[in-house]
RNA sequence: GCGCCUGUAGCUCAACUGGAUAGAGCAGUGGACUACGAAUCCGAAGGUUGGGGGUUCGAAUCCUCCCAGGCGCGCCA
C-alpha cells in the first residue's frame, strides 16, 4: 500500500505544524496521488495549496517546506513545485523495483491487507421475493455484492453473505394461492385466478415441478371437496421458487453464506419475546387497535405500524425481529446493499438501530442505483406483476457468466445503468472483459511459446526464481507495468473503504492495457533468446491479473 | 405536493470526492499481421460537463434557482 503510506506519512508531517490550525481538516483535504497527466511525474500532492489559506503564507513558500520533506523521504526522487502550488514527484526506479518483491512473497495473496482486523461483516444483499425469478437488476446486486464481499475478505474482514428470503406473508399466501389455482385445475377442478394474481407462466412453471415431484400428494379432501393442503403446498412452492433463485445465482458464481428465512422470525415464540422487550423499552404503543413503533422519535420520518388491526405483523415487524436476530448473532458491521427503489427503508433501518441501542455495531447501507433496461430505444418495466421480458438467466446463458460479472462489477453504485438488450448480446463479444482475459491469454501464450519453441527451462523459472536485484527498467512502458502492479495494493484498500468494487476493474483495465502496448512493441523471445527480464515481468503481471480475477470472479482462460 | 438520486463525446460510462490540458470503450474514420495470438496496437476526429447565477487561488464536483428524467412517500411486501 505505497500511496496509502505516503499519504501517511505526509499526515504526520502536517501534525508537526504549528497547532492553531485545524490539521484533521487539512489532512482531510489534502490528496497524495497519481496526477491525471503523467508528465508531472509518479505522484504529487496539493498539500501546499490546502495549507495556503490556515498557515497565511503562499503556496509556493510552503511548497519549499514540503519538498525539503518529501526529498527525505527514501522511496521518492527528483521533487518539484509546479505552478500554483503542486508537488511533484517520482519514485525511485531501486523502490520499485524492491517492491515487486512483494508479489514474489504473497503471491495469490499479494494486494491483500489486514485493515479489516477480523471484524464480522454481515453483508445482505439480492434479497428477492421467492414469488418469481430473478431479473437483470438483481444481478447487478448480485454481482456487486459478491466482489464486494470478496473485497472485504481481501481486506481481512470476516465476512458473512446472507440472502434474506420473504417467505412469510400475504405475498407468499397470494402466490401460494395462484399456485393451488392450476394445480387444482390439473385434477380437473376449475377454481378462480386471482385477479391481480402472478403471472401464469411462473406459476405454471412452479405447478408443473410440484406434479412432477409430488404428483396428487398435496390432494386432500375438505369438506368432501378436493382441495389442497396449504401448507404443504406452500412449502413446495418456495422451495421451488427458492431453488430456481439459487440456480440463477450460481450461473454467475454469486454463491451465499447463510439464507436467512423471514418464516424463522416468526418460530417459537420470538415474535411475542421481542415485542414483550420493545414494551419493556418503552419503544411500542398502541392506538387505533394497531400496534406501533416509535421510529420517529430515532431519526424516521413517522411513528410506523407493526402490528396491524387484525392481530398480523407488518414487514418492518419482521426488520426489527430480523436486525435484532443479527445482532445476537454478533455482527460488527451489518452492510445491506439496497435498490434505489428501496431508500426509503435508509431512515427505518438506522432508527431501529438507534432505538433499540446497537451502538455498538456499525450500519452500512449501500444505495444502488437501478438498472434501466432499454429495448428499441424504449423503457421496460421489470416488474414482477407483468412477467418479466427477459431475465437475468436468461442473460447469463445468453453472453456467460464472465461477461455478465465484469458488465456489472464496472460500475459504481452510484450509476444508473442503462441496459440495452438488442446491444448487450450485439457487444457480448467486446465486452472488456475479453480485453482483460486477453491479457492473460497472451502471457499463457508466450508461456506455451517458451517451452515448446526455445531451450529455456521455463518451468524452472517461476515467480520464486526472478533475480528482482538484477532486473531494471529498459523503457518507460515496463516502468508504467511496474507502478500499476505496485499500486494493486492501494486499489484493494481504497475499493473496499469507498465501498467501490469497480475501482478493481479499472485498474486491471488499466494493467491489460499497458501490457497489450508492452505485447505489440516489444518482444519477450527475439533471436537472442528469451528475455528475462520481460519474462519476470510479464509472470509478475500475470500474478495480478489473476489476482484480480479472483475478486471480480472471472476466469482465467489460457486460450480464447 | 414533500423527500432521495441522476444529467459529462452519437451510445455506455470514468474523472482518485475541490486540483493542473475532463478521460476510456463502443459506433465512425486513417494506418499496423512473411517473428511471442489482430479479441491487439498506433493516429486523427468527436465537449460551453442540461442551463443561469454564486462561493475561491482553482468547480463536472460545493451553494442557489430553473429545465429534464428515475425512484420513494400504506395498518402492501
Amino acid at each position: 500500500m505505497i500511496i496509502t503510506k505516503l499519504n501517511k506519512r505526509l499526515a504526520s508531517y502536517i501534525k508537526t505544524l504549528p497547532a492553531k490550525i485545524d490539521r484533521r481538516r487539512v489532512i482531510e483535504n489534502i490528496t497524495l496521488g497519481e496526477p491525471n497527466n503523467p508528465k508531472f511525474g509518479d505522484l504529487s500532492t496539493n498539500a501546499a495549496l490546502v495549507l495556503s489559506k490556515p498557515l497565511r503564507k503562499s503556496p509556493l513558500d510552503i511548497a519549499e517546506d514540503i519538498k525539503k520533506e518529501i526529498e527525505g523521504w527514501e522511496e521518492t526522487e527528483k521533487v518539484n513545485i509546479a505552478k500554483p502550488g503542486f508537488i511533484n514527484f517520482n519514485l525511485k526506479d531501486n523502490f520499485i523495483l524492491s517492491s515487486l518483491k512483494e508479489v514474489i512473497k504473497d503471491k495469490e495473496d499479494y494486494g491483500k491487507n489486514n485493515s479489516g482486523n477480523s471484524l464480522s461483516i454481515n453483508l445482505e444483499y439480492v434479497s428477492s421475493n421467492p414469488t418469481g425469478s430473478l431479473h437483470i437488476g438483481h444481478g447487478r446486486w448480485g454481482v456487486m455484492g459478491d466482489v464486494l464481499a470478496n473485497l472485504y475478505m481481501a481486506n481481512g474482514y470476516d465476512v458473512k453473505r446472507e440472502y434474506y428470503v420473504n417467505d412469510y406473508g400475504t405475498q407468499v399466501k397470494k402466490f401460494v394461492e395462484c399456485v393451488r389455482c392450476i394445480y387444482l385445475k390439473n385434477f380437473g377442478k376449475d377454481v378462480d385466478y386471482p385477479e391481480d394474481g402472478y403471472p401464469k407462466k411462473t406459476v405454471k412453471k412452479v405447478t408443473d415441478k410440484i406434479f412432477t415431484d409430488n404428483g396428487n400428494a398435496f390432494l386432500v379432501s375438505l369438506d368432501g371437496n378436493t382441495d389442497v393442503n396449504l401448507a404443504e403446498l406452500e412449502k413446495a412452492s418456495i422451495d421451488i421458487m427458492i431453488e430456481d433463485i439459487k440456480n440463477t445465482l450460481s450461473q454467475m458464481g454469486v454463491e451465499f453464506d447463510i439464507w436467512f428465512r423471514e418464516s424463522a422470525l416468526y418460530q417459537n415464540d420470538n415474535c411475542r419475546r421481542i415485542l414483550d422487550k420493545l414494551k419493556k423499552d418503552g419503544l411500542i404503543y398502541k392506538k387505533n387497535g394497531a400496534v406501533w413503533f416509535k421510529s420517529k422519535e430515532y431519526g424516521d420520518d413517522k411513528d410506523r405500524v407493526i402490528i396491524r388491526t387484525d392481530g398480523l405483523p407488518t414487514y418492518f415487524a419482521s426488520d426489527i425481529m430480523y436486525i435484532i436476530n443479527k445482532a445476537e448473532r454478533g455482527f460488527g458491521t451489518l452492510a445491506y446493499i439496497l435498490g434505489a427503489d428501496h431508500h426509503g427503508y435508509v431512515k427505518r433501518l438506522k432508527a431501529t438501530a438507534k432505538a433499540l441501542n446497537l451502538n455498538k455495531i456499525s450500519l452500512v447501507i449501500i444505495i444502488g442505483q437501478l438498472v434501466r433496461i432499454v429495448k428499441g430505444g424504449k423503457s421496460l418495466k421489470m416488474s414482477r406483476r407483468k412477467g418479466k421480458v427477459y431475465t437475468l438467466s436468461d442473460l447469463i446463458e445468453e453472453v456467460g457468466k464472465d461477461a455478465v460479472r465484469y458488465f456489472f462489477s464496472v460500475n459504481s453504485f452510484d450509476t444508473p445503468m442503462d441496459f440495452d438488450i438488442d446491444l448487450a448480446k450485439q457487444k457480448s463479444n467486446q465486452n472488456p472483459v475479453y480485453y482483460v482475459q486477453y491479457a492473460h491469454a497472451r502471457i499463457e501464450s508466450i508461456i506455451k511459446n517458451i517451452r515448446e519453441n526455445t531451450d529455456f527451462d521455463i518451468d524452472s523459472f517461476t515467480l520464486d526464481n526472478i533475480d528482482i536485484d538484477n532486473l531494471r527498467f529498459e523503457t518507460e512502458t515496463e516502468r508504467n507495468i511496474a507502478k500499476l502492479i505496485i499500486y494493486f495494493p492501494d486499489e484493494i484498500y481504497d475499493g473496499c473503504v469507498n465501498n467501490s468494487p469497480y475501482f478493481i476493474n479499472q485498474h486491471v483495465y488499466n494493467l491489460a492495457s499497458e501490457f497489450h502496448y508492452f505485447y505489440n512493441h516489444y518482444r519477450v523471445i527475439d533471436e537472442s533468446g528469451v528475455n528475462r527480464g520481460r519474462l519476470a515481468l510479464i509472470l509478475l503481471v500475470k500474478r495480478i491479473l489473476l489476482n484480480s480475477f479472483k475478486i471480480i470472479g472471472i476466469s482465467a482462460p489460457k486460450k480464447m
